[in-house]
DNA sequence: TAGTCCGTCTTGAACGATCAAATCTTGAAA
DNA sequence: TTTCAAGATTTGATCGTTCAAGACGGACTA
């Protein structure tokens, strides 16, 4: 157990004063070079590493970043999707200089009181949401608590006075890609195995498959017939497309909603071409085409948003200072360069129109497999 | 964002000192009972919640329990396993009075820096270690640095003089349990799918098979031509039935040491019987039986041991004084009950020897599904 | 020469809790 | 009544950091 260095200490062995450590770490464009030099060195040296714990109790900032990890969901198969997501984040937040906090709920009022909780105790600087849909009181809770935050997935049917930033896959390209993948393969009768309407997901989804068919000529009449609503999960995917199956002019492709309606459909038998969504371990194990999500991706934009909101004015005042990339490797407030990347890399529309929050749309891709 | 209450406002309103309120929370027993009721009271009314990091600027505690997310595995169907376990690990760590902090770690390197970046800055009271092996360093550097741990996963290798407490699930227990119902079953030609030798939870889950096959009379010779070994993944699994099926005599099941190599199994074809490992989403999807590990349980285990030994003085102390249920909602250290049905619930062996610490060993269960 | 400003560095206080030791209460024994 | 110990409560110091304000020297201006 390492005796803990305190600044202090090097202080002392740099010949200066507290607060000249703590300027050389946070501020350093105030600091003369050499004294600066002096001072980095006697960090090396000593090791030293700034207390959080200190300075939280300063500051209020806690560089922790609360996330929830979901309870196993019925089939488990979607499951995967929010773990992939959960480790991007760990690891830009990391980057960033933040940690990332767990907790769990089991429902929406559970989680407002884990926030007051964590609020109270551990007061992290800043919640990532997940699994938004209508209704959802979180964020209201977390903008009257002025407690910056961003969700990933879109407010769906929040009131227009409640803004926040959010980051996105856009499900309706990812249906649309799926759709035309499925056009070009000749296929004409090509179903929508979709979750029954009002969620916002679902219905993102289903609507880049109907938009995708519309545009190729299939009539409103065929489309509803094409449109087929069930509940999520595995059996639920059988059954629909052996209905499917058994109505009239047969079917010869699906584009399901889920990789657990989509494995359903794959075990329904018949010679029918299916294609899942999220890329879940399942599909890839049983050769299912499904469309995948940019989950790291999609979790450094969160961080990258939060970065903006919570280092921000820092940033910015630092950024105005000219040189030295404060390369603080020692706990110190990071620096990430503000919307690092942010702008045209990969395929996304980033939004930062004016005063309202910057929310990222990131497109999903198809990945190919057997099943289509 | 509320106006932060601190002690000094609870000391205030109930018209004591700082210190006696410090007291009813810490020590309820020094504090005479009226104090301690007026005192609970100011807390109530102004809502008062401790400080973590002035707490911890104190007492050098964190109250924070790190854990590494893995990134997700080739093929990912085991990940849900790790996923789950942290879900559990959580749950109980809210009820204990921790949280869990996030980490991620490329390779063992990496994560004994991580380690070091860590109890730097954030200071963790204890970490969980998982995917433990052969050649693992990190409890090694833990116990060196006297930080406490629980790894989930049994030390393989590990030289004798090393002894950390444990928590992990009878693999061995639950290929037996797959064997044998195989056998009742009918089967007599019952091969094992594992991984090549030299991995302690792959050799373990083995010695369970060839045990039960050894006590059913089956003799070494056809013991080690039913034994098969490959890497882990689903082609790998196709493969090696394919070959099992083409030799001379005729397989007629298939023990998996994972839900990976199963689902190859099935999809090989062959009139096989099936039984995969850890029972994972797709093993529920496909229909195939498999071995589940008691995650939350596991979970449940590790956050005991670790509380025993964080808060073991403190609550045994405690527990010496007589009344009040120091029942803090105030994040005041939790007095979690000690070993809490830690005994003889559900099927498991604990064991706490004398002066080396405590481990539990947890038995697995077989879930039933179409494959076998 | 005095005054002002800037760059650099230092000093004291504060964040909110707990520890250690001092003080005040109470009640029983002498 | 005095004495003393145990019980109950308070006081002062401290954890390691950053904020706010001040000190110091030199350059530049008036």
């Amino acid at each position: 157990m390492a005796e803990k260095v305190t600044i202090a200490d090097v202080a002392r062995y740099a010949n200066v004063s507290r607060q000249t450590v703590s300027n050389v770490l946070n501020s350093p464009e105030v600091v003369r070079e050499e004294t600066r030099r002096r001072v980095r060195e006697a960090v090396r040296v000593l090791g030293y590493r700034a207390s959080q714990a200190a300075r939280q109790m300063r500051t209020g900032r806690s560089r922790l970043i609360a996330a929830r990890i979901e309870p196993a969901q019925q089939d488990g198969i979607n499951g995967s999707v929010f773990d992939r997501f959960l480790h991007g984040l760990t690891e830009s937040a990391a980057r960033a200089g933040y940690r990332v906090l767990l907790y769990t709920a089991d429902d929406h009022d559970a989680e407002l009181a884990t926030f007051d909780d964590l609020l109270g105790v551990y007061v992290p600087d800043a919640f990532v949401l997940t699994s938004t849909d209508y209704g959802d009181p979180r964020a209201a809770w977390l903008l009257e608590q002025r407690i910056p935050f961003v969700t990933f997935g879109r407010p769906w049917g929040v009131p227009p006075d409640q803004k926040y930033p959010w980051v996105d896959v856009d499900g309706a390209a990812g249906t649309a890609t799926a759709t035309r993948h499925l056009l070009a393969a000749g296929h004409r009768r090509i179903a929508f195995l979709g979750w029954p309407e009002g969620s916002g997901v679902g219905d993102d989804r289903r609507s880049g498959w109907a938009r995708t068919l519309a545009e190729a000529g299939i009539g409103p009449d065929e489309l509803s017939e094409l449109d087929h609503r069930t509940e999520d999960g595995v059996p639920e995917g059988a059954a629909a497309v052996t209905a499917l199956l058994a109505a009239g002019r047969p079917v010869t492709a699906v584009v399901c909603v889920s990789d657990s309606l989509a494995i359903g459909a794959l075990q329904a038998g018949g010679d029918v071409a299916v294609i899942g969504f999220d890329d879940t371990p399942v599909a890839r194990a049983v050769g299912l085409t499904s469309v995948s999500q940019p989950l790291g991706e999609a979790a450094a934009r969160c961080v990258a948003l939060l970065t903006d909101m919570l280092d921000g004015d820092a940033a910015r005042r630092r950024s105005h200072g000219d040189a030295a990339p404060p390369d603080d490797d020692t706990g110190a407030p990071a620096n990430t360069s503000v919307n690092q990347g942010a702008g045209a890399r990969g395929p996304s529309r980033t939004t930062t129109s004016g005063d309202s929050p910057a929310h990222v749309l990131l497109e999903p891709t198809l990945v190919h497999r057997r099943s289509a």
